[in-house]
DNA sequence: GACTAGTTTTT
DNA sequence: AAAACTAGT
């Protein structure tokens, strides 16, 4: 009898680094590949319509590659990740699945989710391997002196740096298998209600795509990213955060290949790729932060006295703030960067932030929810940490009192206002001197709000009602 | 317990 | 130049 295997997709849509792939090629004679998608589930995680669309372009992509394996790709529509363990098992067992072979998630319900797969597959006698492909290190394993799971980065990548091993990058290619199998089922098309085209010259689906965006990055940006990285008009970013989030690249991968350019260090040579790499550790850290911590995945933040903020509600002012109408220009170009790219400079999801959480005084679990439903890159962890880092209530948190200046960030990192320009063409004939501050420009167009608030004041009120929630909590 | 150092800064 | 903060050693 031949051994069959059966891989599940999930976040790691690439043949490239993809240990569950080679592992399953590895032990079996004949190999399926599975996704099982849940529309209701994308719902529930607040996943957008347009990562939605470049998943499925992914998934035709790699049908394709996969094919060239001898390896077919099934789709399966399920209603959640309650029904998903049952489902899996039936087509499992359908189909005389010896072993089924994954790479771990690990969010909460994602986990809960493989879990249950997991036990409910080894009661119909079959196997199950599992594998880590988002990290360096399997979350939870590295800990400080006292044994407790970091909560700040610096030590948390020195740790990193101490225990890592070039051997941890050593790469495999997968090999073609000698025969296809033979399945039962036939695949279902995935099922979805609305859908939002993407940009194909913006975000090109695939793997190749991905790895090409990746070398052209690091050839022609990475040794400038230092500076670079801040300016959204210099546009000196890798671009890369959609191929990772769904796994169309593997951070392995984004190191390995960011070391080689650097004589293969880490911490000197080029500041550029070490900051770079830096981001990739970043990302690693945040899903530690998940893992160890998985109030933040409740709703929680991860300060816990920041739960009783008195945080403001207003639906004009959160109305205006959707539409990128707040009247503060380097904040609406952001937004609406986001809601025309799907996606947005990480200079500007800062100030975004900072300007949602602070001077407009809104929960942040808004601001999260608002970027998930709208991000091709939509990745719960960075996201989520991202969003608490800007709102002070998170990991390595900013000093409460350490508020962004929207004006000053706009000098600073949009000097010329291009950027400005680009995204609120509205703006486009005001003159330098007051591209930051339109209003104040008798010639500006009317068409432009005003200011939704006053800076000053706003950043005091902020100030207040974090050190109101801070006392309330020591006493 | 003292000391160091901190992605992304402000007035 | 200083600061309303704090994890990790």
């Amino acid at each position: 009898m031949p051994m069959k295997g059966l891989i599940w997709f999930r976040t790691d849509l690439r043949l490239d680094d993809n240990p569950a792939l080679l592992d399953a090629i590895d032990k079996c004679d004949e190999v399926a590949g599975i996704y099982i998608f849940s529309e209701n589930q994308w719902n529930d995680h607040n996943e957008s319509n347009v990562k939605l669309s470049f998943l499925i372009k992914n998934l035709e992509i790699l049908e394709k590659s996969l094919s060239n394996l001898n390896i077919p790709l099934i789709t399966l529509n399920t209603n959640s990740f309650k029904s998903l363990p049952k489902d899996l098992n039936n087509f499992s067992v359908t189909n005389n699945i010896n072993q089924v072979f994954w790479n771990n998630e690990f969010g909460i319900n994602e986990s809960k989710r493989d879990d249950l797969s997991a036990q409910i597959l080894n009661n119909s006698n079959i196997h199950v391997s599992r594998f880590d492909d988002q990290v360096i290190y399997e979350p939870g394993i590295l800990r400080t002196g006292q044994g407790k799971p970091f909560s700040v980065f610096t030590p948390f990548k020195r740790r990193w740096i101490e225990n890592f091993d070039m051997n941890f990058l050593e790469i495999r290619k997968p090999s073609a298998l000698k025969k296809s199998i033979s399945l039962n089922n036939e695949s279902s098309k995935i099922q979805y209600s609305k859908i939002h085209k993407v940009d194909i010259d913006l975000w090109p689906a695939g793997e190749d795509a991905a790895a090409a965006r990746l070398s052209n990055f690091l050839e022609l940006k990475s040794r400038d990213y230092n500076q670079s990285r801040n300016s959204p008009i210099l546009d000196g970013t890798s671009r890369i955060s959609p191929y990772l989030a769904l796994g169309i690249l593997s951070p392995r991968r984004c190191i390995l290949e960011g070391m080689k350019l650097n004589n293969f260090e880490l911490t000197s040579g080029n500041k550029g790729i070490c900051k770079w790499i830096d981001e990739i550790v970043w990302r690693e850290f945040y899903r530690n932060i998940m893992h160890s911590f998985p109030k933040v995945s409740l709703n929680k933040p991860f300060q816990d006295y920041t739960d009783s903020i008195k945080w403001r509600h207003c639906d004009n002012e959160l109305k205006a703030f959707y539409e990128g109408r707040t009247g503060f220009p380097i904040v609406d170009a952001g937004i609406r960067q986001m809601l025309t790219e799907g996606w947005m400079h990480n200079r500007l999801r800062m100030v975004v932030a900072m300007f949602f959480t602070k001077n407009m005084l809104h929960d942040w679990r808004l601001g999260e929810e608002f970027f998930m439903k709208n991000l091709i890159d939509g990745d719960f962890s960075s996201n989520n940490g991202g969003w608490q880092w800007s709102a002070s209530t998170g990991t390595d948190a900013a000093p409460y009192f350490r508020i962004f200046n929207p004006i000053t960030q706009s000098q600073n990192f949009d000097p010329n206002g291009d950027f400005i320009k680009k995204f609120i063409p509205e703006l486009k004939d005001v003159s330098l001197k007051n591209i930051h501050q339109p209003k104040q420009d008798l010639f500006s167009s009317s068409d432009y709000p005003a200011p939704m608030l006053d800076l000053k004041t706003s950043r005091l009120r902020a100030i207040e009602a974090f050190k109101t929630a801070r006392e309330f909590n020591n006493s």
